[in-house]
DNA sequence: CGCCGAGGCGGGAAAATTTCCTATGTCTAT
DNA sequence: ATAGACATAGGAAATTTTCCCGCCTCGGCG
């Protein structure tokens, strides 16, 4: 499926607001709203445009706590991988998980109510699979947090 | 403000699917329409629930390469430090950026359409702050990505 | 040069949803 | 037990989504 500059307007639009009705985004990216409407329809189709969510206030709710884990291991078989991703997925502090090139073997974003309950995470997750190394980053303060990709 | 069971519901179902309507979610958390509305306005007032956004698929955009970058720097001025603050805040492949505890001051994810865009972006960062030391590690693979806070 | 077909566009109408009001119910503290 | 504070259900009005239809534009083709 082709993109073109309307397209890109009409996410950002959604990006920005995805509350905002359709003639709305009509309005805003110079259309109507049936066009519009079909666009939404066919990038829904062909994946492009995924779930819609709202965000919350992670202080508010209790998770003032946020680590950014770099974990090396020794294990690169299919099993132990298997055994590994399973376990990040099950686990819902883990709000991001990547496979990395280089030195570092994977990064994972981590997010908890305290210091506490890091550990807690911690010692599940390698009980539950065998690590060479871990390091765990504190943030001391999120400085700027977007899903907005620039279009 | 504070949460009970049935707002943490409600939060719940909004961030598996925000375009779902108020009956869907009155029935998803047992309760009516009214009080689920009462509910989320207030949150939306609290500031607990933000904005409403979309998921889009990066790499179906033309976005396939995720870096996590990690700064080290000797200087620590509030001028040097707001600077830095700014250059992060205007650079929409900046994803996320944290101010850290301990060895590392920085961490930022990066989005970005392939190696040399990264570069590029590397390149107009250090000219315009200066930074002691900066490791980048590339995104092989996104094992896991939600924004989805256990309640 | 004109014609034809495909596809996007705008208007509008029906269905669904949100928003808001009112009356009723429920729970707590004294 | 009772008053007060607050949450709830139902429903009505306004807004929004969804979808249908006729029109226009733009490409290829005779």
């Amino acid at each position: 499926m082709k993109i073109d500059a309307t397209d890109r307007k009409i996410l950002s639009e959604l990006q920005r607001d995805a509350a905002q009705s359709l003639d709305e985004i009509a309005k805003a990216v110079g259309s109507s709203k049936t066009p519009v409407w079909n666009r939404i329809r066919k990038m829904r189709e062909a994946g492009i445009i995924g779930a819609q969510t709202v965000v919350l206030d992670a202080e508010a709710l209790g998770f003032e706590a946020t680590f950014f884990v770099l974990i090396r291991t020794s294990e690169h078989e299919a099993d132990w991988q298997r055994r590994f991703l399973h376990a990040l997925q099950a686990r819902p502090e883990v709000q991001e998980a990547h496979r990395l090139a280089g030195d570092i073997d994977y990064i994972l974003k981590v997010r908890v109510k305290n210091a506490r309950a890091y550990d807690a995470f911690y010692q599940a997750l390698i009980s539950e699979v065998k690590v060479h190394n871990v390091t765990a980053l504190l943030s001391m303060e999120q400085i700027k947090e977007t899903t907005a990709l620039p279009l």
